[in-house]
DNA sequence: CAAATAAAAGATAAAAAAGTCTTTTAATTT
DNA sequence: AAATTAAAAGACTTTTTTATCTTTTATTTG
């Protein structure tokens, strides 16, 4: 089990792969960005008509059409990603599964574990979506295989 | 989406129950454990049974029978439980699910998440299945709600 | 405006995770 | 040895996640 669930893994690679091959304009179909992040092209459709309802990326219909993302897009951090797909479990919630994470009675590991849960969400939260793009396009970074 | 499955959470609030209350000896049953962590009996059950083959906790048949640990067994890091339990996915995987994390193509997250990656598997590392006994008999800490 | 294109929406399907129930096996106590 | 106790094992059900397929809607281009 990792850390995302496996929907907010295929979104995360989707939006960065939409943000490098958009970023000098254009629009890209589902059918790329599925091969391009290795992923099932329905499922991954799915997941993108999602983050479009949500506003995070962008999408026209029609010939020429496809997704992309504005400029204001590019600046938002992934944990608006992650809490749209995830929720916010990830940054909140027990490392045990208790139902409420709280200071006052604290399930034995929250001490040590809010300090890295909150480390994940630093890392989220400064991460923009443009910021690979760079990157992705110079095939240092891989968003599939 | 937690870090750890519902399984592995149940598998190892119930290590850590069966650790307090058997820490002066005696054995705990099936029953007093699920009440004592809040979670499903025969779920709970099944997941014992299974840490039981395994050699992570130890276990009794008939009258006064039931679980607990030997002195062994309260020394065990908690990534006996988690691999035992989640597999190590969540101390080797790529956070965006990529079939292979490595460095030589790594995804965008890769070199901040592998240090995150890191401090959660030092944290159950260097974390033994005894630590919190007094913490539990005390109190302090909790297992359930 | 007709044809073509591409995403949106909706209805299913398959697989995995979580949870339940029943029967069997092993140990203890009387 | 018989009765009792408690975990082990196995079969089964439900829920959630992951994945697929079909139809509809919107847009563009000729
Ligand atoms: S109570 Fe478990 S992480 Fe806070
Ligand atoms: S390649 Fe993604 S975390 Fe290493």
């Amino acid at each position: 089990m990792g850390v995302f669930s496996k929907t907010c893994e295929y979104a995360i690679r989707a939006v960065f792969f939409i943000a490098h091959k958009t970023a000098s304009g254009g629009r890209v179909g589902i059918k790329e960005v599925a091969a391009g992040i290795d992923s099932p092209e329905p499922f991954l459709a799915k997941i993108l008509q999602d983050l479009s309802r949500k506003g995070i990326v962008q999408s026209a219909k029609g010939p020429n059409g496809g997704f992309y993302l504005d400029a204001d897009a590019l600046k938002r951090p992934l944990t608006d990603i992650v809490e749209a797909v995830d929720g916010n479990a990830l940054f909140t919630g027990c490392a045990l599964g208790l139902k409420q994470c709280s200071e006052v009675k604290p399930c034995p590991l929250h001490g040590q574990f809010k300090i890295i849960r909150g480390e994940i969400h630093e890392l989220l939260e400064t991460t923009k979506i443009g910021k690979f793009n760079q990157e992705l396009i110079l095939g240092i970074n891989a968003l599939k295989k």
